[in-house]
DNA sequence: CCTCTCGTCAACCAACCGGTTGAAAAAGAG
DNA sequence: CTCTTTTTCAACCGGTTGGTTGACGAGAGG
């Protein structure tokens, strides 16, 4: 598993299982066992799944006794928005910007064609 | 394909290169080939990775003769960003709610325990 | 000690993913 | 009609994924 961080955090929730657990983490810290409880899947693939939230960074794991309490770190969070607002703003800088160039050209002018210097003249 | 659209974009946005695409294509409207190039992989897994965006609702591509122009629809990313922020709010709300709770309780008065009300007196 | 609970590890399986090559479709250009 | 360009379709391949079952380790508790 050799992914950088945003792709790990993009894959790991594009599970519904997995963001339906982060959801519920976002309400308080669970076992494994509670975790598992709602899916009817073996209580093995949840482990899975909370291993791939960790390995992503989401997710972190404490002790107590033979319990191992999962705790949703939000941080991560931030990754994925960062690089979503980036290129949304960057998107709607482009329209904005062929707004602009549209209204600055009611005539039929060509586009990319040579600007209208005049060359060599004879 | 049945996964829910969510689902779908967060997977398509797993992949760096595709992650890549969609960069370059808010910046400008792009075909197969131009998009292409910059990556050492055939134009056919190009082609692939433009189906995968498509289907999860980033792209669109209309008609130019043999060419095939690729529009970035940035529109989807408000499904992430709603999904994201609703829960990282959530989160943050519950860490409030924890300080408050922790405030509350400079005593040390044992967590879930029964709260203290005398049992049957002897 | 034995036993029970909670969780992980290991092996396996079908399905999917990202890549390849080769062929074909779609449309302009000679 | 033929040739070229652009893109997609089809088949294939190795690696990963999400799931299973079975065994195991770590702790509480009789």
């Amino acid at each position: 598993m050799a992914a950088d961080p945003l792709s790990r955090v993009f894959a790991a929730l594009a599970d519904p299982t997995r963001r339906d657990m982060v959801a519920r983490l976002t309400v308080a810290d669970a076992t494994v066992g509670e975790l598992a409880e709602p899916y009817d899947v073996s209580v093995q693939a949840v482990s899975k799944h909370l291993r791939v939230l960790e390995d992503a960074g989401l997710v972190s794991r404490s002790r107590d006794a033979q319990r191992r309490p999962v705790h949703l770190e939000a941080e991560v969070f931030d990754l994925m928005t960062k690089w979503i607002e980036r290129y949304r703003r960057q998107a709607e800088e482009r329209y904005r910007r062929l707004d602009d160039v549209l209204r600055s050209m009611p005539d039929d002018s060509p586009p990319t064609a040579a600007p209208p210097e005049g060359g060599t003249p004879s």
